[in-house]
DNA sequence: ACCGGCGGGACCACCCGTTCTT
DNA sequence: AAGAACGGGTGGTCCCGCCGGT
C-alpha cells in the first residue's frame, strides 16, 4: 500500500507485527460467522480456521483455548458496537428526538446479528463459569457506558434529569424484550407496531 | 394408545406403568437440572442419569437421544408454566387490575429459573436446525395461548378490546426485557422500579 | 465351559463378567507388549487397542484414562512376577541352596522383559507425579512380601537368622545392578561369571 | 579445533563464540533441570526454553531438534562425570584403599541426580532406536574408560592383576544395584550398611 | 545470532448410541 | 425394563519444526 524505497525488500511491506494483527482479525471475524450459524455449543474451532483460510497451529498461536477465541471474539463485537452507539448518543443536542434515537440504535444491536451470540453466551453456567464470568464483565463494561451516554444525551436534549434515566432503559428493555420474542417469532409488523406505540407512550410522559 | 385386551395382567401392567412414568419424571426433573446447571452446550446425558440416580440403559430406554431428552424436558417445563398461567388469567374479572396480575405471572416465569433454559434452547441454530425447529413449534404452542388467555382477561377486566393486545403484549415484553439484562446484572431494585413504572403507565394509558 | 440346559440360549455360554474380565486381559496384555517395544514415553493407548483387537471404546471403558491403563498394566505384571517367586522361595527347604535358587528367580526378573518396563515406570517424575507414586507403591507391595519370603526361606535353609537379611538383599542387589548394566552393554559370559563368583562369595560367608 | 586465520576478526568473532557457547551452556543447564524434572516422555523443549530464559528460534538455532538436544545433553552431563572419575582413579596409589575409593565414585555417580536422567534414556526402545542407539554408545563411550581407569588403579593398589576386574565390576554393579532400589525406597541407612558389608567383602577377598 | 509467527500431525479423552445380558 | 459392555466419531490441545523477519 505505502511505497517502499529500496528495491531490495520490495516483498517485505508488513512486518511481524502487523501481520499478526491482521491474522488476529481475520480469526475474530471468522469466529464472528461461526458464532452466528452455530452458537456457542456448535462452534468449533476447525469451522473457524477453514472459515479464515488459517492453520490449526496460527489459531493456537493467538487464541491457545477454544474459550479464549470465544471470548475475544464476544469483546471485538461490544468494542464495534459500542464505538456506534458512543458516536450516536454524542450527535444529539437540545430539542432532538432522543426517543427516536435511542430506539433506531438498540433495533440495530439488539436486533441485529450480534446479539443472538452475546445472548447465547451470556446464558453459559455453571462448569463453564470462567467463560461466563468473563463474558458478563465484556457485557457490563461496554454496554454500561453506552447506556450512560444516552442519558447524558437524554438530558441535553431537554428531558428532565430526574427521568432521564428511566427513560433511557425503559426504552433499551422495550427493544430488548422484542429481541427475545424475536428468537421464535418474528412478526416485523408488530414489532414496528409496539415500538411507535412506546415513542408516542415516552415522548408523552417525558413532556 | 395401545388397547389392554387382558384382564388378568391389569394389575401387573399398572404397575409396570407407573413405574416406567415415575423414571420418566425422575429422569424429566434431573434433566431441568443439568440444563439449568450447564446450558445446552453443557448438557451430558451421562450428568443428567447421575443426577436421576438411573443407570444409563434405562435413560436410552425412555429417551433414545439426547436432543429427544432435551426437548421433552423443554414441554414438561413449559407445560406447568402454563398451566399456572392459564389458571391465573382464568381468575381475573372485571374491575380486576390485569396488568398488575400479568406483571407478576410474567415475573414468575421470565425472571425465573426456567426461563433461562428456555432461552438457551430458542438460540440454538444452524447444525442443529432440528432441535432448533422443534424448539420454537414448542415456544409458540405454549406461549400463544398463554397470550390469548391474557388478551381475554383483559377485556373481561374493562380494557378497550382495541388496546388490550397491545397492553398485553407490552406488559409482557417489558419484563421479557429485563429477563435478559438479569442475565448480565442483576439489580432488582431497579427492576422493582421500572415494572412499577411501568404499571402506572400501562394504567394511565389504559384508563 | 459350564453346560446350559436352554437350548434357546446357547450361544450365551458367558456372563457379562466373564466377558469383561477376558476383555480387561487382553487389554492388559496388549499393554505389556506396547510397554516392552515402546516405552512408556512411546506408549499410544491407538497401539495398544489394535494390538488387542479392540475398539477405543472398549478401551476407555476398562481403563479411563492412559495412565491408569499403564498403572493397571504394571500392576498385571508384578502380580504374575511375585506369584511365582514366592512359589520358588516357598520350595526351599533345610540344606537348600537358597543364594542358587534366588539367583535363578532374580534373573528371570531383572534380567527378563519385566524389569524394563517396571524401571522406565519408576523413573518417571515431576508432574507425572501422580503414576510416578503409584508405581512406587505397587513396587513395594510386590516386592517386599518377595524379600520377606526370601529371607524366611534362606533362615529355613539354614543361614543364620542375623545374617539372612543381608544375604538376601545383597544377592537380589547383584543381579539388579547386572540389569542395568545390561541396557546398554549385554555381555552374557561376563554376567554369568559374575554371578557365580557372587554365588561362590555368599556360600563362603554364609558357611 | 579450527583454526584461526586472521587476526583483525579475532576480536568480534570471540565475542560472538563466547555469547555462543554461554547460550548452549545456558540451554543444556536447562535441559538437565528439565529431563530431571520430568523424564523423556515429559521433556518439552518449551519447557527447557523458559528455564534457560531462551526464545524458541534461539534453542532451534543451537539444537535444531528435540532429540538432538537430548543427547548433547546426557553427552554434557556424562563428561562432567567422567572427568571427576578419571581423576579419582588417577589418585590411587600402592596401598591404598581402591574399593573404597571406587565406592565413594560410584555413589556420587549412581546414587546422585545424573544417573535416573541417564537411566531413562537408556531405556528408550522401539521406535525412538535412532537415539537410543546414540544414548547406549555415550554412556560405553564415557563409562569403559572409567572402568579401565580404575582397574588400573586397583593394579596399582596392589590387587592381583586376575582379580581386579571382577574387583571393580562387582564393587560398581553393587552400587549400581541399589541405585535402583533407591528409585522405589531410599533406605539410606540399610544402604550404607550394605556398602559397608561389600566394603569388607572385597577387602577379604582381595587380600 | 536470534526471534516468533505459522503449519500441521498426533493423541487422548469425551460422549453418544448400539448391542448384548439378565 | 434395566443394566453394562462395546463401538467409534469427533474435537481440542499439545508440541515440534520450519522459515521469514530483525
Amino acid at each position: 500500500v505505502r511505497s517502499v524505497s529500496s528495491k531490495t525488500k520490495k516483498r517485505s511491506r508488513k512486518t511481524q507485527a502487523q501481520r499478526s494483527q491482521a491474522m488476529r482479525r481475520r480469526l475474530l471475524d471468522a469466529a464472528v460467522k461461526v458464532l452466528r450459524r452455530r452458537g456457542y455449543a456448535g462452534f468449533r474451532v476447525a469451522e473457524v480456521e477453514a472459515a479464515a483460510g488459517v492453520s490449526r497451529g496460527a489459531q493456537t498461536h493467538h487464541f491457545p483455548t477454544r474459550d479464549e477465541l470465544v471470548i475475544q471474539t464476544l469483546g471485538h463485537l461490544f468494542r464495534n458496537t459500542q464505538a456506534r452507539a458512543l458516536k450516536r448518543a454524542a450527535l444529539i443536542g437540545k430539542g432532538d428526538d432522543v426517543v427516536q434515537a435511542l430506539l433506531r440504535d438498540s433495533e440495530e444491536f439488539f436486533l441485529g446479528q450480534n446479539f443472538p451470540v452475546a445472548f447465547d453466551l451470556v446464558t453459559l453456567g455453571g462448569k463453564r463459569s470462567r467463560i461466563s464470568e468473563r463474558v458478563k464483565q465484556i457485557a457490563r463494561s461496554t454496554r454500561v457506558p453506552v447506556e450512560r451516554a444516552w442519558i447524558e444525551a437524554a438530558i441535553r436534549s431537554g428531558v428532565p434529569p430526574a427521568e432521564a434515566e428511566d427513560l433511557v432503559w425503559m426504552t433499551i428493555n422495550v427493544v430488548r424484550g422484542l429481541a427475545v420474542r424475536k428468537l421464535w417469532q418474528n412478526d416485523r409488523r408488530r414489532f414496528a407496531r409496539l415500538l411507535e406505540k412506546w415513542h408516542r407512550m415516552a415522548r408523552g410522559g417525558a413532556q
